[in-house]
Order: structure tokens, then sequence, then C-alpha cells
DNA sequence: TATGAATGAGCTTTCATTCAT
DNA sequence: TATGAATGAAAGCTCATTCAT
């Protein structure tokens, strides 16, 4: 399964490699149809969706059981958002996938809008809303529609960059991070 | 040309058949061998290639040619930024194929960095940087570093969120655009 | 195999095609390369390396079990030289693969001097100095130091001249093998 | 034509190809039809039969115009070949491409056979004759009808096996030379 | 005489998939 | 559950050859 993940991550779904994906796991071509009768694309489901639930449990156990102002949320998803980026592979891996292949299987788009990306948006909407009304945010801001996406927009770009262009030439997570904070506090202020 | 960069669009590098791109323009698998000697990875470059250089120009028309305020320019530019990604799918598909292939060509991610990223970012600044100047924007706003990156995400995530789910389940481009410009506004105010 | 063999032998190595010694072999394409996964150069060194090892065996089965003087022996020697050039095909088309694809694969150089040429020479050699020894040839006879090769030669070229001119063109192997019989008999003798 | 011999001798009739031949004489793939009508065969030809006609002239110059011993001519003669192969490399050339293709076309082997092969085992055979009637060799001597191409074959042997090991693994001619013509002299003295 | 665009057949190679064991 | 031999359909690429200019 991992194997399979990496070798598509990897390769994207038109070149990865059944012998491959056998290969990396240790096994032979022969039982990956044993498990997989479905083939290749049975794999590459299955190896989407054993990737995608367990990714936005810290989030959501982030946002349940946090103490401290709304202001203070913002900012703690905000970091994890961005610390994410640059840790766990996994997600990288995902995500990628997910970008090349979503227009390929329409089922992958429906995955990833319902699954990761409806959640984020509700969630930073939801910070908001709570945030103008504890008189942490101006009043309202939650209002303008299009405002979770613009919020979440640079974390994952910043993780996109990084994805296409390394570590070095991209822009850097840390200075984006700090000027993203910066724009939003002065941007929501009251 | 025009057949090569469809056919990549469609079906990715990898999958994307020589004798596709051929009939597509109504010559042989040869002749394309004689003008591209190094293959499909030849043709690649060039399809992208020759879909880079016209995209730049008309942002560096607008704000070379530009006259209003610092303020103006930008909502110009980021108008201009949100309304490419809903109407030319020529751009959309060159980023998508710079985004999947980036990491397994080298060159392009370097392409796409010299050519399309840093202008852009660079643009961004200078705008604020004048903005700055002309008391448009609050002192010392583009001093951030991250700042041009995160003013830039929102729109090219936009893009990259209509590509993969459709225009139809993507974040709108419009309300994006609008809680984009609100928020820099105000984060940007004096 | 012996497909391969034949067909290289029939059609040298670049002409050969795989489907044909697929074919010849009555089995598919994908087959071969199954076995021989670095494709038609992996098909032609197998062929050569299976036709070599058991070419030398008779020659010195024949040297080992000698009984009788070391004239004799050498006479034995030269006439399984000729004799072998008259009979099967198999080692002809070898030797000829090897004379043309030599310096096109040097490893095949590499083997024909180890493993045929070499050999031969050694025991040519050891042959003149043990008959020396034993009062059957000139004393010092075996000291020349390119005795060995100019010795074989003829029995080498003789084979040559016949796969290239075949049988009725190309100088008789018979009166090359009594004419060389008598000039080395005279010029060794004591 | 030089262009030709050249890749023809580097790549073996199948594998040269005509662009390169173009290329190497600096002119293109259509010129070379405008001359060659027949194609490659019809440059393979004419390459081939270009470089015979001179080959031969050195070599009856000699003999023609030699005053000494019969045995001092045939020594010269020697050296005259081991000679030659150290030098001049359009004569190996010519000896592999005959090689090469002699059994793929006909005409070829005659060419070889009538134009090189007969003339030096006439010449070969005639000095003997004529050393024999002078008391220079043994009488009868030139009567073994296979004395000739054994007098020649390491010669041409010699050349071979450099061709195909090159000359630091192939016996060494010099070594060759000097065994050859002690076994000669020794066989053929009277 | 010279070019080079254009062709198309044929080649090697790859790989998802099947199936007997 | 596990193997690996076997298949066959593509696909990338090459190259001799033609032909309009």
């Amino acid at each position: 399964m991992d194997a399979a993940v990496e070798e598509f991550a990897e390769r994207g779904f038109a070149s990865a490699r059944m012998a491959a994906v056998a290969s990396r796991a240790g096994v032979t071509k022969g039982l990956l149809y044993h498990y997989f009768p479905g083939g290749k694309l049975d794999l590459f489901r299955a190896a989407i969706v054993g990737c995608v639930n367990p990714l936005f449990e810290e989030a959501r156990r982030l946002a349940a059981g946090f103490s401290g102002s709304r202001r203070e949320l913002l900012e703690a998803l905000i970091d994890l958002g961005y610390g994410r980026t640059e840790m766990e592979r996994r997600e990288h891996i995902l995500l990628k996938l997910l970008l090349i292949e979503a227009d390929r299987f329409p089922e992958l788009a429906e995955l990833y809008q319902s699954t990761m990306l409806q959640p984020s948006l509700d969630l930073a909407r939801e910070v908001v809303k709570a945030g103008s009304a504890a008189g942490d945010f101006r009043p309202g801001a939650a209002d303008e529609p299009g405002l979770a996406a613009v919020l979440l927009a640079p974390i994952v770009m910043s993780a996109v960059w990084r994805m296409m262009l390394g570590a070095e030439k991209a822009p850097s997570s840390q200075a984006m991070r700090n000027a993203h904070l910066d724009l939003i506090m002065r941007g929501l202020a009251p």
C-alpha cells in the first residue's frame, strides 16, 4: 500500500508500473492482482482512500480542544498548516496525486473537495465567525463568501510551490507564514 | 504545436501519444521527429516554452502603462489575475502541466520559477513598495519578505482549484477576488 | 536460444529482429524480454556465451587423453581444426558473429580472446614445447613467440574463407591441411 | 565516398545510416540519392568498388621490379603483408566490410575472390615455383596445392585479429612475421 | 546540383494483465 | 496465498526513401 502511494506519487498514474509497486512491496505482480482484481485503477483508488482518512484528525482535535481567543486559534491553525507543509511527506504526496489526477478521475476531485477542502474552509469560516462574535475580529468579516478560501490559499500554495521547486527555490514558508499572519490580523482587525 | 499542447493537457506527459499529436496536427510521426529530434521530451519542452512567453506580456504592459494610484494598480493587477483564471483555457493547461511535471523535469521548475513566479513576485513587491512610498499603503508593508507570495497565492490557488474541481465545485473566483481585495486593502492600509 | 543463434547468424546483429527470434522459438516477443531484460544485446550475449563453452572441450579432451608422439598429437589437433571447419555450421556462425561484432562489443572481443584464442595458442605452444623436449621437434622451436599464432592462423583462415566464399570458391581446406602439415613438419623438424 | 566507406565499416551495412554518411560528407541526404539513385545498396557497392582497385598495385609493382633471389622476394612480400596490416587503415576497413557482408552480397564474395585473394595466391605460388626452379626452395614445393593459402593465411589472420582485438590483445604481428618467415624458410628449404 | 520537409513501414521495448501451478 | 511464465497490444523511435522547390 505504501509502495503504491510512493510509486504513484513519483511517477503519476499513467507512468506508475505495477511491477515497480510489487517490487517495492517485496511481492510479485501476481499477488497484486490477487488483492486488487481491478488492476491498476483499483490499486490507485485504494491507495488514495487509505491516505485521506487520517489526515484531518489533527486539525479537528486542535480546534475542538482549544482554549484561548479566536485570534490565537486562527494563529495556531495557520501555524499548523505551514508547519504541516514542512513536515510529513505523506500529505505532500497525496496533494500531488490529487492535483495530477483529479481531472482524469472525477471521483478523486469529489473526494478532495469533500474530505479536505470543504472541511478546511468550514473550519476557517467558523473560527472567523466566532472571532467576530467575540470581538476578536471585525464584525461581518466572515460574511465575505470567499474569505475562507483566501485565508487557506497561501498555506496550500506554499506546499505546492515547495513540491514544484524544492525548499530552496520556493518562497520561504516561514516568511509566508509571517506575512500571512500579519496581513490577516490587520485585515480582520475590528 | 497547438496539437501538442492539447494532447499533453488532456493526457499528461506520460500518457500523451506522439501518434496522437501527429494526427491532431495532420502530419505523420516521422515529421514530429524531424522537428523535435529529442522526441517526446523535446516536444514537451517546446510546447511549454512556446506558451510561457506571451503570458506575462499583458501584465507588464498593464503595469508599465498604468496611470492612477498604486492602490488602483494593485487592484487592476489582481483583477487581471482572477480574470485570467476565468478565461483562456490555454494558460490553465500550462499551469497544470508545470505543476505536474515540474519535479520530474527540473528544467521546467526552473522555467516556471524564472519566467512566471519570480516576475510576478517582483511585480507585486514593487507595486506595494511604490504604494507605501506614495502613502497608499502602510509604510514598511513591502519589507515583509513573504508578502508578495501571500498576495499572489490566492490568485494561483483559485486557478488550481478550478482545474481540479471544475468551476462549480471550486471556490468561486469572483468571491475570492472580492475577499482577497478587501483583505489586502484593509491589511495594507496606512 | 537456438532460434537466436540462427537469426543472428543469418542476418547479423543489427538486422536480426527480435520478433523473428521469438517466432522461430515459438514464443512471443514479450517472453523474450522476460528472460532477457537487457533486450537484443542481452540475447546476443547469451547466444554467444551459450555456444562458446562446449566448443573447446573436444580439443582439451583430445590433448589430455592422447597417447602417441607429440608429432602425432600436433597432427591430430590440426586434423581436428580443419575437420571442425568442415563440419558443424554452428561454430562457423559463431566465429563469424564474433569477427563481425567484436569491435562494436568489446566484451565479445574479450570473450573470444580469453575463451577461444588464448587457450588455442597455449595448447599449440605446449605441444610444440613438449615435442622439442621429446626430440620430435627442433630444440627451441617453441621459443619463437609468434609461432603458435602462425600455426593456428591457416586453420582459422580456412574457416573464414569458406564462410566468405562458400566451399567451392574458397581454398580447399583439405589441400590447406596437407600443405600446412607438410610445412610445419618440415619447418619444425629437428 | 570516404564518408560512406567509414560509415559502412564502423556500423556494417545494416546499421549504417544514410543520414550519417551524408553528414560525414557534409551534404544532405537528398544529394546522396541524386548521385546514388539505387539508394543504400548502390552507395555500398560504389564504396567497395572504389576501394578495391588501388589496393594491389603496390604488391604488383614490388614483384615486377624486384631484383634479388626468390627467397628475398618472398621475404619482402611477407614484410609488405605484415607491414601493410600495421599501416593504412583503409585496407582494414575494406577487409572487414568484405568479411561482414560477403555472404549476404554474393557479388562481394566474387569481388574479393577475384581481385584480392586469387591474385595474392597466384603471386605467392609463382614466387615459390620460381624459387624452386632457381634452387632457392625445395623442388616441387609449389606443387602442394594448398601451400599458397597456407603462406598467405597468417598474414591475413594477423590483420583480422588486430581488427577484432586491438593491437594490444591481438597476437603481435611482428612476432608472427618473424615466426612465419622462420617456419617458411625452414619448411621450404631444399 | 542541392535542399530539407515529409512519409510510412518496421523496429525495439514496455507493461498491464492473465493463468497454470 | 503466492509465484512467475506467458501474452499481446501499444507506444516510442528510426531511417530509407521520395519529392517539391
